[in-house]
DNA sequence: TGTACATCAGTGAACGCGCGTTCACTGATGTAC
DNA sequence: TGTACATCAGTGAACGCGCGTTCACTGATGTAC
C-alpha cells in the first residue's frame, strides 16, 4: 500500500505556516482555528503543539516568515535592477517597473499583506510581535530613503520634496493597493499605482525635457 | 438618588456601534465579543439582541454607519473647497490641503478604516456586507474621477495619465497611510502622503512655470 | 379623564458548541560506546 | 556489529472557559376610544 513518508518536522511546520497565512489573510488571526489548520495539514492537535507552544508562537513564526520572504524578494529584484543600471535614478525606475510587472504577473488577486492584517488586529498580539511589524515597515522606509538620497545627490529636484514621505509612499501604495485590489477584486490596481509612483519619481528628479 | 434616565433605544444602539467600532479596529471583528460591548454600554446580552438580531447585523450596521459618516465628511469638505474656488484644479488642490490638515488635526493616531479592517476579514461576512464595502470604495473612485475629468478638460496634462489610477490613488494613500501610521505610531504619515499626492496632481496638470 | 392594549427597551437564566491548552504516552530514527 | 539511550514528531483523550444564541418574561411609555 502507501508507504508513509518519513516525518520531517520542519516540513510539517512550514505547511502549517503556509496554510495559516492564507487563512489569516482571509478571516483574520482570531478566527483561524488550530482545528482547521491541523485538518488541512493532516496531523492532530497535539502535533500542532509540538511545533508551536501556543497560538502566539504561531503568529510570531508567521510574521517572521512573511518578513523574511518579503525582504528576500525585494533585495533580489532591486539588486538585479541595479546591475542593469549604473545610474541611481534609472536603476530605481527599472526596479519599480520590474516590481509593477511582478505584481501584475500574480495569478489571481494578491492575497494581501500579513503585516497589514496583523496591524488591524494588533491588540491580539504581544509587544514582541508588534515590534517586529514596526521594524519591518521601518526597513522599507530606510531602504527606499537611501535610494532617494543617492538619486537626489545626482539629480537635484526642482522643488522641495519630503524624501521620507516619498520613501514611505511606496509602502503606502502597496498596502493601500492591496486593500483596494481586494475590495474591488481588481488585480491591476496595485501595479498601476506603482507605475504612477514611478511617474511621480521621474517627474520630480528627471532633468526636464 | 439617581433618577434613571428615559431609555431611548436609538441612543443605546448608537453607543453599541461606537464602542464596537473602536474595538473592531483594535482587535478585529471576531475577537470583539458581544459580552465586552454590553459590559461597556451597561446593558445585558438580551438587550443587545433586541437591537441586533445576530452578530452579522451588528457588522452590517457598523459598516453602514461608517460609510455614511465618511461620505458626509468628504462631501462637506470638498464642497466647501469648491465654494472657495471656481477653478476645478485649484478647488481640488484646496480640498486636498484641507483634507491633509484635517488628518493631522486628529488628536492621536487615527484609529483606522473600518472598510480596510473588514476587507482583511472578509470571509467572516456575508455577500451583502462585502458588496457594501466594494460599493463604498467605488464611490470614492467615481467621486475623484469626476473631479479629475473636469480638471483635465481645462488643463490638458503634459503626459498621458491613467486617470482611474490617479483617482484611486487617493483612497490607496489613505488606506496605506492609516496602516503605516498605525504600525509606525506616527500621525504625520497620512497627511504627508496626501500633500505628496497634491504635489503630484499639480505637477501633472498645472501649467509649467 | 379613565382604561385597555400595543410597543419599546430591555432582564435573567439556560443552552450547546468550539476553542486553546495540557498531559501521559508512543513508535521511528539518530547517536555513543 | 549490537545495544542502550536520547531525540524527533507526533497520538489520543480530556479539560474548562467563553462565546453567540434563544426563550419566557417585565416594567415603562405611547395610543385609541
Amino acid at each position: 500500500m502507501l508507504e508513509t513518508p518519513p516525518r520531517r518536522g520542519s516540513e510539517t511546520r512550514d505547511r502549517i505556516l503556509e496554510i495559516a497565512e492564507a487563512a489569516v489573510l482571509a478571516k483574520g488571526f482570531a478566527s483561524t482555528s488550530i482545528e482547521e489548520l491541523i485538518a488541512a495539514v493532516g496531523i492532530t492537535k497535539s502535533g500542532f503543539f509540538y511545533h508551536f507552544k501556543d497560538k502566539g508562537e504561531l503568529a510570531k513564526a508567521m510574521l517572521l516568515r512573511y518578513l523574511k520572504r518579503d525582504k528576500a524578494l525585494l533585495d533580489d529584484m532591486f539588486s538585479r535592477a541595479d546591475e542593469l543600471n549604473e545610474d541611481p535614478l534609472h536603476g530605481f525606475l527599472v526596479g519599480l517597473k520590474m516590481f509593477a510587472e511582478m505584481m501584475s504577473a500574480l495569478p489571481e488577486v494578491h492575497p494581501g499583506c500579513l503585516a497589514a492584517s496583523f496591524c488591524y488586529q494588533d491588540q491580539l498580539f504581544n509587544r514582541e510581535i508588534r515590534e517586529l511589524n514596526t521594524a519591518g515597515m521601518l526597513a522599507w522606509r530606510t531602504r527606499f530613503r537611501e535610494r532617494l538620497d543617492r538619486i537626489e545627490r545626482r539629480y537635484p529636484p526642482r522643488q522641495d520634496v519630503d524624501l521620507d514621505a516619498m520613501a514611505d509612499m511606496i509602502s503606502t501604495l502597496v498596502e493601500g493597493g492591496l486593500i483596494l485590489g481586494r475590495a474591488l477584486n481588481d488585480v491591476t490596481i496595485l501595479p498601476r499605482q506603482v507605475l504612477l509612483y514611478r511617474d511621480f519619481v521621474r517627474s520630480v528628479f528627471a532633468p526636464s525635457g
